[in-house]
RNA sequence: GGCUGUGUGGUCGAGUGGUGAGGCAGAAGCCUGCAAAGCUUCCGACGCGGGUUCGAGUCCCGCCACAGCCA
């Protein structure tokens, strides 16, 4: 297959032509939630961005395999100083529950909401807490290879032994001369020989309830090291693509490379993604910082910076209309936005069915621009997924729609509206993941229809204060009639 | 202080050195019983200062602001 995708390598800070390592498969493995919290926005641009990735990588032809973790094994709130308390214990104690059962009330919560979203599901879902003989392993390869060390029932990295032999700090620019000059000296680091030495186990303390038996002690496995296990064993070594938000560079990220090649000497991953974060009022939407709507609240309206409930879609509209790298800034305005984009496309899916060809195939100006505009969409998206891109191509694409269904005079050929509706149908379907929200069932289609002609015939009676009865009525259920020009009738659900 | 990003019109937000983004808001008109949708036109921008180039929003240097990570 010859890829004309580029995607924007953060390790090698260049844009680059995307080339998996088996041709006409791919690899991918993106760091999911840690399942202690209600999922949020922070988690949909992930969550989004990537199925965006999947869905593209697929659409092309590609036979993915699509990795997305769930971090049930708890990390410590501050992880890099290794103080403050398990995350998920913390939780089980405020909710007075088992650790599992916090992790699984929110992994339920989270697959909700992304179903909510259409966000495909991944073709593994691997828990944390289902692979620590993995994690096990390959702490013990790289004991092994010298570039670990126990104290006390707990094993750390060790970063100088590694910078020796590989280069340490490539993905975020870091050194770690420099961490040890002004790195903090807490008491519970006196076990590391260098402060900024992570830990690959943890031995548990008395008020840990999440342990496991390991050579070592009774413990913990480290946060980085279940991306490192999990990863290599549904892909292999390397892989071709890993993503996450960009708060995970480092150290997260970080480490998982300096964990692949401490035991395997060589590196994870081809292509490193990253998405940018969401901001509130400027700045970072996380749960830690107490700052954040929650998906819930956004479907539902409940949240005091919310005008109204926004619906799923246009949430994920939202995060489509900007690149996934830039910053999202977050707001009503720019809500009400996106609501309009997807009521737009929408639309333009229901006119598909409509749209009339002229017999003559000849080719005129409306059909080289439309048939350009098609071939856009895929120049965008094959220009590091450039989704915001592609939406305004789909727009134009629209209103070429609207002005080919309401004019006779404006008919392209055959082959041109046939290439529109496939393009048009595919990338917001298929690629973008947009669909139609609320479907009626088929009882109260039929109702509906009596209730649309009575009204059209009151209207043809020019009984105008009964149609617009029956229009306000059906309003008020959340049921909005259209007119159009042609006499047909759409029907809107809110 | 270090590293990594981001600065584009009233607002959100694309932009791959060569007169076009697109959405929202605003203005005018067309269509329509009205409304909605749609169509047409208008309105306007590249953080600041240098440089490279025939040509810079785009490349280079410096500065400023904001964000994230680290300290």
């Amino acid at each position: 297959m010859e890829s004309e995708l580029v995607i924007y390598n953060s390790l090698s800070r260049k844009k680059e032509r995307f080339i998996p390592l088996l041709p006409g498969k791919v690899g991918m493995y993106v760091c999911g939630p840690t399942v202690y919290g209600d999922p949020h926005l922070g988690h949909a641009r992930s969550a989004i961005t990537f199925d965006t990735v999947y869905r593209y990588l697929t659409y092309l032809g590609y036979q993915v395999r699509y990795v997305r973790n769930i971090t049930d094994v708890g990390h410590l709130e501050d992880e890099q100083a290794e103080q403050g308390e398990d995350k998920i214990l913390k939780r089980a104690r405020l909710e007075a529950l088992e650790p599992m059962e916090v992790a699984q009330r929110y992994t339920n919560s989270y697959r909700k909401a992304m179903r909510s979203l259409n966000v495909t599901e991944p073709s593994i879902e691997p828990v944390a807490s289902g692979h620590i003989l993995e994690q096990i392993q390959i702490i013990k390869e790289i004991l092994a290879n010298g570039f670990a060390y126990e104290v006390e029932g707990s094993v750390y990295f060790d970063l100088h032994a590694y910078t020796h032999i590989y280069p340490y700090g490539q993905l975020t620019g870091r050194n770690i001369e420099e961490a040890r000059n002004g790195s903090r000296n807490l008491s519970n680091q006196q076990e590391k020989k260098h402060p900024a030495d992570f830990a690959l186990w943890k031995k548990a303390g008395p008020e840990h309830l999440m342990k496991w038996e390991s050579p070592w002690s009774w413990g913990f496995p480290g946060w980085h090291i279940e991306c490192t296990a999990m990863s290599t064993k549904y892909l292999g070594l390397p892989f071709d693509i890993h993503g996450g938000g960009l708060d995970l560079k480092f150290p997260h990220h970080e480490s998982e490379i300096a964990q692949s090649y401490a035991a395997f000497h060589q590196a994870p991953v081809n292509y490193w993604m990253h998405n940018n974060l969401v901001t509130l009022e400027g700045q970072k939407m996380a749960k830690s910082k107490g700052n954040f709507i929650t998906l819930q609240e956004l479907f539902s309206g409940d949240h005091f910076l919310l005008e109204h409930a926004y619906s799923p879609m246009t949430l994920r509209v939202l995060m489509l209309l900007a690149h996934y790298s830039s910053p999202l800034d977050f707001s009503n305005q720019a809500l009400k936005a996106a609501e309009s984009v997807y009521k737009k496309l929408m639309n333009g899916l229901a006119l598909l069915p409509q749209l009339r060809s002229n017999e003559d195939q000849g080719s005129n100006e409306i059909d080289q621009e439309i048939l350009t505009l098609c071939q856009r969409c895929k120049q965008e998206m094959d220009h590091d997924f450039n989704t915001a891109s592609t939406i305004s191509v789909l727009l134009e694409l629209n209103s070429w729609m609207n002005k080919i269904s309401k004019n006779d005079q404006l008919r392209p050929a055959l082959a041109t509206v046939e290439q529109l509706k496939n393009t048009y149908h595919a990338y917001v379907t298929n690629v973008l993941g947009l669909l139609p929200e609320s479907q009626a069932d088929e009882r109260l289609a039929s109702i509906l229809d009596i209730l649309i002609n009575l009204r059209n015939k009151a209207r043809q009676e020019k009984n105008y204060s009964l149609s617009d009865q029956i229009r306000a009525e059906l309003a008020n259920q959340g049921i909005q009639l259209l007119d159009s020009s042609l006499g047909e009738v759409q029907i809107k659900w809110e």
